[in-house]
DNA sequence: ACCTTTATGCAATTCAGTTGCATTATGGTG
DNA sequence: CACCATAATGCAACTGAATTGCATAAAGGT
């Protein structure tokens, strides 16, 4: 990636923080923008993982930002489909409910961009005595690339 | 609840075992019983907690009954939307979709019934690459009970 | 510079879930 | 019945993610 992009994203990074009134440490400015990069989300131990190639800061510290960024709703966490999160970056624009798609065999996650997908969580709400504040729509299988691993090994029943 | 409905369940667990070829033994009989019994999903942690009232068993061998249970299709086990898998009945009629309430206050589940929940899964195959075994559609928010008891401390009421 | 607040680091802890291995039923065969 | 094989359970120790408490460092305001 060339230098002045990653300045770019750097200034978008400083910028969202800003909007929300968080201070931009470059702690949190790396965090931001390795979610921005990235077309998927991503879990914790992922976003580890890149921050220790250039930019190593603590765990704690880790969550601790992804837990203010999600406050401040500059990031989206998603059931992952294992036991932990997945972090993203929230869309500007009002956001797209859309499915993710967790791979059983990879775990990897991917967003679905899918019509056909319409569920009117108002009629629910019309109906349902609590207050819904959120909807996920997950769909469990596998993903493309391990289906294509698999099938020569693919013998027999599991 | 009466011997004689007690007795009952425990006959229908044991042929629901019988029938997937499970040795009817009295743990398996007494987790799938508390799962029947229930109307909505419980954590392992809930069903742990009933056992010890009269039928005390160790964590693992729980752990160990549910995941035969869930591989013999006796039991459905979905996102908790905290960081655990919660247990409910597989209903033995083709299960029908429904969405999952998850009160993010008292960490409680809910299945959801609502018509207007009409996900095409084999529309979205069609342009999906990779293989969908499943889906889940989770509602995230406050439950009846929690945002009563909220009520009640914003008014004073009692 | 000084002090307060905020952000980060580090160590230790929690908690759910798992694994390895010993022990106890259970069932079949001679 | 004795004997062995297998299945089921228990126990202890471990893992890995996430959290907490407290110490330290950085940033901002007067």
């Amino acid at each position: 990636m060339e230098k002045a992009d990653r300045m770019a994203h750097q200034d978008d990074s400083i910028s969202l923080l800003k909007q929300k009134g968080l201070n931009p440490t470059p702690h949190r400015v790396m965090v931001l923008g390795i979610l921005g990069n990235s077309p998927s989300p991503l879990s914790p131990q992922e976003i580890f993982a890149t921050l220790q190639r250039f930019h190593p800061m603590n765990r704690v510290t880790l969550y601790r930002i992804l837990e203010v960024l999600v406050a401040h709703g500059l990031v989206e966490r998603i059931q992952s489909g294992d036991k932990a999160y997945r972090y993203g970056l929230n869309a500007q624009s009002p956001h797209a409910e859309h499915p993710h798609f967790y791979c059983s065999h990879c775990g990897g996650i991917q967003c679905v961009h899918a019509e056909g997908i319409h569920v009117q969580v108002e009629d629910i709400q019309k109906t349902f005595p609590g207050l819904i504040q959120k909807m996920e729509i997950r769909l469990d299988g596998i993903c493309k690339n391990c289906l294509r691993n698999h099938k020569q090994k693919k013998t027999g029943n599991a």
